[in-house]
DNA sequence: AGCTACTCCTGGTAGC
DNA sequence: TGCTACCAGGAGTAGC
């Protein structure tokens, strides 16, 4: 499902075609995505407006419009975009479809019907409460080691928070994880400083080389705007991995729930913490 | 504060 | 072949 990298791919390979171009008419087919917004408003709002800039933030496609506001995008599990010509057909999941001044048109298409893309006066406040950006200068080592001090939280679900860490799901913490030799039931409070520095570093190299693949795609649902899957899964080395030797010293990777997660960890790599819940 | 459970959704898959 | 049941999960919310 897409997360930080595949978000960041997509706002990538849209953007060219979106930033200069004003809409011309807006086609919702889906009420629910625009998230409380009446259809008659959204279409108010944006049609006439130009594309200002395509940025991303945490798993956020922030796309601003001139004269105001933005269009703020989040793809959840299925979402997809796409800008085409205007003959393209989005198919029976197209959700929202933005024609624009070049005869192209903007697609949202969404499978599960999560996903949205909603209009925002804004979108500082909109997102204000997300927590720093882990490619950012503000996630620093020092920051974590910090950070996790403060909380008394599992590391699993922590850094699943949002407004902890923005951008990570659970793919790359998992796969940080891992990487870090830490356990997902470990408390964050008892991660010590070494610790700390070695899941600052794999955060951050997971994250980067799965941008560099332009994301990860395991099932039908993640394509970049132009159709193709990511490259990053060929590189997990524990998500959906369950039952297979671990590729660094063969155990078999364990899945447990967390959080109503499903999560991957190697058991001799990852020893669980002193006290950790049996289920 | 932090946990669990539930909601929203539907394609894919396992089991019969 | 065709049915049913269940699974996946990001974020929001409610309740303990």
């Amino acid at each position: 499902m897409p997360e930080l990298p595949e978000v960041e791919t997509v706002a990538r390979l849209i953007r060219p075609h979106l930033v200069g171009r004003r809409v011309v008419a807006a086609h919702v087919a889906w009420r629910r995505t625009l998230g409380s917004c009446a259809i008659a408003t959204f279409e108010r709002q944006v049609v006439g407006a130009r594309f200002a800039s395509v940025e991303r933030r945490a798993k956020y496609i922030v796309m601003r419009l001139e004269p105001e506001g933005a269009l703020v995008g989040h793809l959840r599990m299925t979402g997809r975009m796409h800008v085409e010509d205007g003959t393209w057909d989005p198919g029976k999941f197209a959700k929202v479809r933005l024609d624009l001044d070049d005869g192209r048109a903007f697609h949202f298409i969404d499978v599960r019907k999560f996903g949205r893309l909603e209009f925002v006066r804004d979108p500082e406040r909109a997102l204000a409460e997300l927590g720093p950006e882990p490619l950012g200068e503000h996630f620093t080592f020092e920051w974590l080691r910090d950070a996790l001090r403060g909380h008394r939280r599992r590391l699993k679900p922590l850094l699943l928070d949002q407004t902890f860490l923005a951008g990570l799901g659970n793919i790359y913490v998992d796969e940080s994880l891992h990487r870090a030799r830490l356990h997902p039931l470990q408390l964050a409070a008892r991660v010590s400083a070494p610790a700390a520095r070695a899941l600052h570093r794999e955060i951050r190299s997971v994250l980067s080389e799965a941008i560099e693949r332009e994301g990860s795609s395991f099932d039908s649902f993640y394509r970049t705007p132009e159709g193709n899957p990511g490259g990053y899964q060929d590189q997990f080395q524990v998500y959906g991995r369950a039952g297979l030797p671990c590729r660094t010293c063969a155990t078999p990777i364990r899945r447990l729930v967390v959080g109503q997660r499903g999560t991957h960890v190697c058991p001799r790599c990852q020893p669980a913490p002193r006290r950790s819940r049996k289920p």
